[in-house]
DNA sequence: TCTTCATATGAAGTAAAATTCATTCGATGG
DNA sequence: CCATCGAATGAATTTTACTTCATATGAAGA
């Protein structure tokens, strides 16, 4: 069963899969933070947030650099910018419910009603 | 802790974080499948794979359509290409170790040798 | 070298998601 | 309308991933 895009890609996606890293992606994009800020902005244990970051920084979604104490961590903007454009670009053009993908019950309702009103997504 | 990413991708690299839902994607790049046949090529028991259908069409993904008493599962190519080749330039721009993610074990192993040996990834 | 601050790690418990098996639904053709 | 084929569903089990807490590492300055 196991192809090439399964075994490639898997980790990839499954490190994005994760509402606490893709806060920290989201974060990142406004600079370069410390684990202490990241944890402190995103309101969860610095523990927490160390576990996340590693999963991150071995895909190299971020990249790492210690500055005395303290280590900063940043976004890998090439790749991950166009990421979020390319995933915001598919929610806004065939995802009608705000943003998110379908659940189960909204397919359901959907393939009833034959919506037709694409809502606006917050572009990234 | 909240943010838009979190919110509106996790379900989309989710249903993507999946060997066998990957598997059905990189089968449908070929043309176009029926229930049946995806089982078959992936050598998975038929529940299974429908299972694993339903978020990938929920994504959008993959579209559907009936004909007779089957159900054909086509790849929604104008973003999934685009994907597959993002992730494929950013895995050999930035993983070195055979086109995974690296592992913490391999990260490990990487910060220690410093290892400078880009490999060549399949290319999607 | 001792202390402190910043971050990382490990292991245990908990939660979530995948797989399987049995069953049901739905469409088609006889 | 019944039988059959193809696909979908539900519930239980298993597998996998996340979170938490305690502790360890590591750098810098006194």
């Amino acid at each position: 069963m196991k192809q090439n895009l399964s075994e490639t890609c898997h980790q990839f996606f499954s490190t994005l899969a994760n509402p606490t890293r893709l806060a920290i992606l989201e974060l990142l994009r406004e600079g370069p933070r410390n684990v202490t800020e990241i944890s402190e902005a995103l309101n969860q244990e610095q523990s927490m947030i160390s576990h996340n970051l590693k999963p991150l920084e071995g895909c190299r979604f971020v990249f790492s650099e210690r500055r005395k104490k303290e280590r900063f961590y940043s976004l890998n903007k090439e790749t991950m910018e166009q990421l979020f454009k390319l995933f915001s670009y598919h929610a806004e053009k065939y995802c009608p419910t705000e943003g998110k993908c379908l659940t189960n019950a909204s397919l359901q309702k959907q393939k009833k009603k034959n919506a037709s009103n694409p809502l606006h997504l917050t572009r990234f």
